[in-house]
DNA sequence: GCCAACGTTGGC
DNA sequence: GCCAACGTTGGC
């Protein structure tokens, strides 16, 4: 999945302050990868320190992975399916939506004959690992903040495993995740 | 393990 | 184009 390799950030050893955010170069935006760490937790992702975000095989995501995640972007990545639920760090988008070549791939478990590479059904992004939460943020803490109740990750139903977060739950979520990562 | 919600498929 | 059946997601 992931390629190159970078220095290990672990939460014990980023320094501890307060988070003083900058404000936002316009244009940046935010979002929410979910990835259940069963499959790619975010201890790999830390290892890997970049990967492209393939397999995802759903529409609605497709369309925002090829048409509006842009590089420079804020991802917030969240543990799903997992023991606590919760958001544990987070990446930059480092490369615009481009071609998932895993379609095309008869061995890969995201193979889809259907998939033309001269027109290509899916697409990924790369992302780059920031910084783990020095306090994951859980899902049921999620849920305790009112600020954060309209937040697409905890609408009933949702399961867009790609989805957009507002500036304010971004800056929300940081704070509440200690995280020490100037941004 | 259960099951509600959702997206997709395919018969008509 | 409708909609029932099915497979998957993912919280509980």
């Amino acid at each position: 999945m992931a390629s190159k390799k970078q220095p290990d950030r672990r939460a014990d050893r980023a320094p501890r302050r307060a988070v003083a955010p900058a404000a936002a170069p316009a244009g940046r935006r935010y979002w929410l990868f979910k990835s259940e760490p069963s499959s790619y937790g975010f201890d790999q992702f830390a290892r890997d320190g970049r990967t492209f975000w393939s397999g995802v095989r759903n529409y609605q995501a497709r369309n925002l992975l090829r048409d509006e995640i842009h590089a420079g972007d804020g991802v917030l990545f969240y543990h799903s399916n997992a023991d606590p639920m919760a958001v544990v760090g987070i990446a930059r988008v480092v490369r615009d939506g481009y071609p998932d070549h895993t379609a095309f791939d008869p061995n890969s478990p995201y193979h889809d004959p259907d998939s033309d590479p001269s027109a290509p059904t899916w697409f990924m992004v790369d992302i780059a690992c920031v910084a783990p939460c020095a306090a994951p943020v859980t899902r049921e803490q999620l849920k305790a903040v009112p600020e954060l109740a309209d937040m697409v990750l905890l609408q009933r139903g949702s399961r867009l495993s790609v989805q957009p977060v507002t500036a304010a739950e971004w800056r929300t979520i940081l704070q509440l995740g200690e995280v020490a990562e100037s941004w």
